[in-house]
DNA sequence: TTGTAAGCGTTATCAC
DNA sequence: GTGATAACGCTTACAA
């Protein structure tokens, strides 16, 4: 510990703090001499300014808090590492909360995060969430909020995500030009507006292309409860299977992995009895037995493009009006949709 | 913004600052009447202490740093998962840093944790990292470091890890116990010490069961260049091939996943024509071409663990001589070891 | 039981 | 150019 100070640096020079302040943060002020000094100084003895001190004083942190559901998937983590390189660039830390897809968490976290001093939030609702006054109330302040992968028409804020809509319907049609007819959608329930979003884009791409949306072909499957979500997904894939799909089409990581291990359980050759094709952004997709097709996200591109736009807001920058920056999805065929 | 503070209260209440302090921290020697007043006034109005003035004023931040190589890898995720509950659970929170694999960054970033007042930190070195100086330095002060998953005995600390030894022995005894007498061993070129007892942990078990170790079955691979990353694998994974082993045991994730793609890319199947087995901790191994044996680590245990020990001693406990935890790896038999 | 006042390390506002 | 001095919001002796 012990740390030395500006007054330690003002004492052993014979100068005041505030002249030793400022030499170090290069005013123009401040005579070459002196400045040389200090700098000379402080580099010698290895001069850490207090980021305590200097954020009680200007009432800034040069810190942004980050709330995802977590850490642990690789998604996630491929996000983070794009905000991380992003807030490094521009000299910012960040504090990553993870609220475990409950809402009553993800409100603690973004109360720890403020009591904390972070200079704005960047967030990725959980699954739980559909009232957004947590957030409005700290938007009401003035206090810069991005959202980002998981946005909501709820709150005007700066978003970025990417086209939902288009990744399904790009994904539904290219299992359409497989030649498959009967093609079973399997979502997860939320309240995030990306689960309709693909939703939609499944049956727009039916419909464009004179397929008959058949109700039981679409399951909505619970993936929050920890205890009991493979049970519902063997439940969904089971009654999806009942009406002997000629495709699969999974709309997140987890549901795209879990029914690829539903069907080598059972007994279900890929791509043979039936396609997979799903949102995933697992780097082992290729190697999975098969290798798997998937809907791609740009996630590092996602953190970053979120993590600056929130770094501007909080210097103050005026971007105009609130925006949303939806990036593609890239679809990337592989044997499991190989006919 | 705009938050309240204790003057705030203080004014509104008519009492003194120190008392609305105390009456906050629930202090005995607050009269009943007046903590009660204090509180409903502080919940009504939202009061949220300011850390940075407590954290300026006590010299403690109710912080910890964790350096990690990347946070874009699973294992790694994994471990953060487990630091994170812990801090939660101690009221203690994370400010997570990157090496990259490089020590110039690895110093870069405890200088920044340093410099933000974190009460201690928590380690996994880089691959880079031999020279652990700015590790003691810190130490020397009196500053609390763990270290965990990638251990030393370079320096003086409390560690947690697995006993890398004994999951290479088991791996590599497994694959004797399929018939394996001609055993591969790729491991990664890097200056931890799990590298080389990896290493022999394979080596002891050829010798107890009386197989010849023969130099051209073992290769150490350059993984730290991303540029050259595959080039280098392919090269030590052709080399290893022309031998025509009976298996290969892999020592890293990257380098079990990246074998299993030369394998599958260049027509060798598996288990019929070689074996493989490797350390790793992804969640699809299961779901591999083929189902891929693995040696597990208790990533989330190790951070869990790690995480305790730090917080106990930024706490001031005092838990006696520096010691190791060595948690056991669990090996996970799937197809790719079947015979 | 409560109040007063000093101080944590910075930065900002005045003077000189 | 440089130096006092106050202030950021909080904790904590020391008084009362």
């Amino acid at each position: 510990m012990s740390n030395i100070t500006l007054r330690d640096i003002s004492k052993a020079l014979n100068i005041s703090v505030s002249t030793v302040s400022r030499a170090l943060t290069d005013s123009h002020e401040i005579g070459e001499e002196t400045k040389k000094l200090v700098l000379a100084y402080a580099k010698a003895h290895n001069y850490i300014p207090n980021r305590m001190a200097r954020s009680l004083k200007v009432g800034k942190t040069k810190s942004i808090g980050v709330v995802i559901c977590s850490i642990d998937n690789s998604f996630v983590a491929q996000m983070l590492d794009g905000i991380d390189q992003a807030c490094k660039d521009h000299g910012y830390q960040i504090i990553i909360m993870q609220s475990k897809e409950s809402y009553e968490q993800e409100k603690a976290c973004i109360n720890l995060l403020y009591a904390n001093g972070v200079d704005g939030i960047m967030i990725s609702p959980s699954y739980q969430t559909s009232d957004f006054s947590h957030l409005k109330e700290l938007q009401e302040q003035g206090f810069p909020i991005v959202l980002f992968d998981r946005i909501t028409s709820e709150i005007d804020a700066h978003k970025v995500a990417v086209n939902n809509f288009k990744g399904a319907y790009d994904a539904t049609q290219h299992l359409i030009s497989r030649g498959c007819k009967k093609i079973a959608h399997l979502n997860s329930k939320s309240n995030l507006a990306l689960t309709i979003e693909r939703f939609e884009g499944y049956k727009q791409a039916l419909a464009d292309h004179q397929l008959t949306y058949h109700e039981d072909l679409v399951k909505f499957c619970n993936t929050t409860d920890a205890e009991k979500v493979d049970a519902n997904i063997e439940t969904a894939m089971r009654q999806l299977l009942e009406k002997q799909p000629h495709a699969i089409f999974t709309t997140t990581d987890l549901l795209t992995t879990k029914a690829l291990a539903y069907l080598n359980e059972h007994g279900y050759r890929v791509p043979e009895d039936v396609l997979l094709l799903g949102f995933s952004n697992a780097d082992l997709a290729p190697l999975l037995n098969p290798a798997l097709s998937t809907v791609q996200q740009p996630s590092k591109e996602i953190g970053q493009l979120a993590a600056q736009i929130l770094i501007q807001l909080v210097k103050g920058k005026d971007l105009g009006p609130t925006a949303t920056t939806l990036l593609d999805t890239s679809l990337h065929i592989r044997r499991s949709t190989q006919r």
